[in-house]
RNA sequence: AGCCCCGUGGUGUAACGGUAGCACAAGUGAUUCUGAUUCACUUUGUUGAGGUUCAAAUCCUUACGGGGCUACCA
């Protein structure tokens, strides 16, 4: 009877192979629908953009729906602020749930109906023991559970009990009501757990009209069951819950039940995916927010340059299995520069500036020098950079006393201003303290544009803006924001692993076409990496969020 | 400890019982007006032991290893 004994393949072929059974054998009228059902209790993360594009793939899939369902049935952590998010979020990754939103809450009159009819079948009861006696009769893993003066209650009774819990006779914690199952199964969530509890708490969107609220084993199963659900996919942990989501619908007498298969969560190295961990690390400001480009949160992720299309391809790559897996951020990363690197224009900037003169170029002239702006896309055109007598240089692209392989600038040395003309090192300017303050060079006009009439090749090209044209902005750098692989493991506090150089702030200086971009906007700075313009930017000065560093391996090298 | 789930290169994943493949990472080389990109090549794997079979990553037994569960959270 359960599809899970003819299993074959991977889980995502499983999924797969289960629906496209039960849409031939007309299971539930040939209908596919599945669920993403979050509890708006905080922000969506990279974990969620796998749950997903599983839930509204399988769906787009085999021509279902795909609900959003604000799964909110506890009020103490929930707000609205977290619902908007989440809907933001989702449709941000380019999911579309059509009319199918949905509020747990919208069903607290039904389910309660169905604790009420669980009652009636003499399925369920009132319990009075306390949270602190109730592990007493529950038993332990080892040792079978017992049954309290409470489970023989009359139906009567219960049903004038329940009615009185929700009527608010009884206080916060006095009472819960119980599915009655079996105290000796081996499976501890089939011992008469609670489904409904006392709490006077103001719930975002029912207010105070309720102050008992099911608890996620009876709720869930019913809010799948009311929404017609087929395919209820969850994570793992929830796998020993099911036999508790079969027991409720069956016990209910419910016809063409939805069926929940499970599937591993996402766990990233070097970063931290617990809900919990991120909103201490949002409340202790260690981070400025949720959408904190460090965090893996959807909106920090956006924040900081990612694709909706790159999250979607990273959640394909990674695939769906049973067991439990850490994925390497390379991977990650690796799916964003595959996506940027086809689409961002590359544009000249200088982090961290060196000023070179061009001692034989005339002062006051200007030469405009055209700029491809993606070589990946010929369709991206050019632009017009200016190039005058003086220029800055980023420090790293000149060494007075360079090692064998380094190919830029040096004394002596000659390279290509990246669209510009070669240039050729002639003196090193410093100060008293052998500071560098500027280096003097020579150009070759009849290599504008890059290229030598004569032939001669040089070795590097190096990235510029004109002194006088260059407009100012600020970069940060963000960094992994954790340390180690898995953070907060082994009851370390995940607190310490923090990494102290996660957010370095800079002044860097642009070409001049960048003068009026706008917050969202991605580019390449040429040779240092992906960048995206921070949505908190202002005209004056434009902020940029470095995203992900392009490979180098002269900076590998440099580390041996 | 009882119950449940799961073991394929460094990592993530494929393979009706029939050639162990792909991607990332790493390394080498080529091309390059970004030390990027692109391209080519290379290294590394079925947890162990028994079975069943002409044939086992796949089926069975067992050992070992990893994960989950003991909330009036989801």
């Amino acid at each position: 009877m359960n599809s899970e004994e003819n299993k074959e393949g991977s889980p995502l072929d499983f999924i797969r192979t289960m629906v496209a059974e039960d849409i031939k054998t007309n299971k539930h009228g040939g209908r596919v629908e599945t669920r993403f059902p979050p509890e708006p209790n905080g922000y969506l993360h990279i974990g969620h953009a796998k749950a997903i594009c599983l839930d509204f793939g399988v769906a787009n899939e085999f021509g279902g729906v795909c609900h959003l369902r604000m799964d909110d049935t506890n009020p103490t952590k929930e707000d609205m602020e977290y619902a908007e998010s989440i809907m933001n979020d989702v449709r941000w990754l380019g999911f579309d749930w059509g009319k199918h939103l949905y509020y747990a809450s919208d069903y607290f009159e039904k389910m309660y109906e169905c604790a009420v009819e669980l009652i009636k079948r003499g399925k369920a009861y009132v319990c009075d023991l306390t949270p602190e006696e109730w592990p007493e009769y529950r038993g332990t893993l080892t040792v079978p559970g017992k049954s309290s003066q409470y489970r023989e209650r009359s139906i009567e009774e219960n049903l004038d009990l329940f009615r009185r819990m929700r009527d608010g006779d009884f206080a916060d914690g006095s009472k819960v009501v119980r599915a009655k199952i079996d105290l000796a199964s081996p499976n501890i969530h089939m011992r008469d757990p609670a489904i409904y509890r006392i709490r006077r708490e103001h719930h975002y969107r029912t207010g105070n009209d309720w102050c008992i609220y099911p608890m996620y084993d009876f709720a869930h199963c019913l809010e799948d069951y009311f929404e017609r659900i087929t395919h209820s996919l969850c994570t793992l942990e929830f796998e020993i819950h099911r036999p508790l989501y079969d027991w409720f619908l069956i016990n209910l007498g419910f016809e063409d039940r939805p069926e929940q298969t499970e599937f591993a969560r996402l766990a990233l190295t070097y970063t931290v995916m617990s809900k919990r961990k991120l909103l201490m690390l949002v409340q202790e400001n260690l981070v400025h927010g949720w959408d904190d480009p460090r965090m893996p949160t959807i909106c920090g992720l956006r924040r900081r340059g990612y694709t909706p299309e790159a999250i979607r391809k990273f959640c394909e790559v990674i695939g769906i299995t049973k067991y439990n897996s850490l994925t390497d951020v390379a991977l990650l990363e690796h799916c964003l520069r595959e996506d940027l690197n086809k689409l961002t224009p590359r544009v000249l900037a200088v982090m961290n500036p060196l000023k070179v003169v061009i001692t034989n170029y005339p002062d006051g002239q200007v030469d405009e020098l055209e700029a491809v702006n993606n070589p990946e896309d010929p369709e991206a055109g050019s632009r017009i950079v200016p190039f005058s007598r003086e220029i800055y240089i980023d420090r790293n692209d000149f060494m007075e006393d360079p090692p064998n392989k380094y190919f830029r600038l040096a004394p002596g040395r000659e390279v290509r201003l990246r669209y510009g003309f070669f240039i050729k090192c002639e003196n090193v300017i410093k100060d008293a303290d052998d500071n560098i303050l500027e280096i003097h060079c020579t150009y070759d006009p009849e290599t504008r544009g890059g290229s030598a009439p004569d032939g001669r090749k040089v070795k590097g090209t190096i990235h510029w803006v004109s002194a006088n044209h260059a407009v100012k902005a600020e970069v940060r750098l963000y960094d992994r924001l954790f340390m180690v692989e898995q953070p907060g493991e082994d009851d370390i506090d995940f607190r310490t692993q923090l990494n102290p150089d996660s957010l370095k702030i800079a002044e860097c200086w642009l070409e001049p076409s960048l003068a009026n971009v706008k917050p969202g906007e991605l580019f390449q700075f040429e040779r240092q990496g992906y960048f995206c313009v921070d949505l908190d930017s202002t005209p004056e000065l434009p902020v940029f969020n470095l995203t992900v560093t392009l490979k180098d391996s002269w900076s590998k090298n440099q580390g041996k």
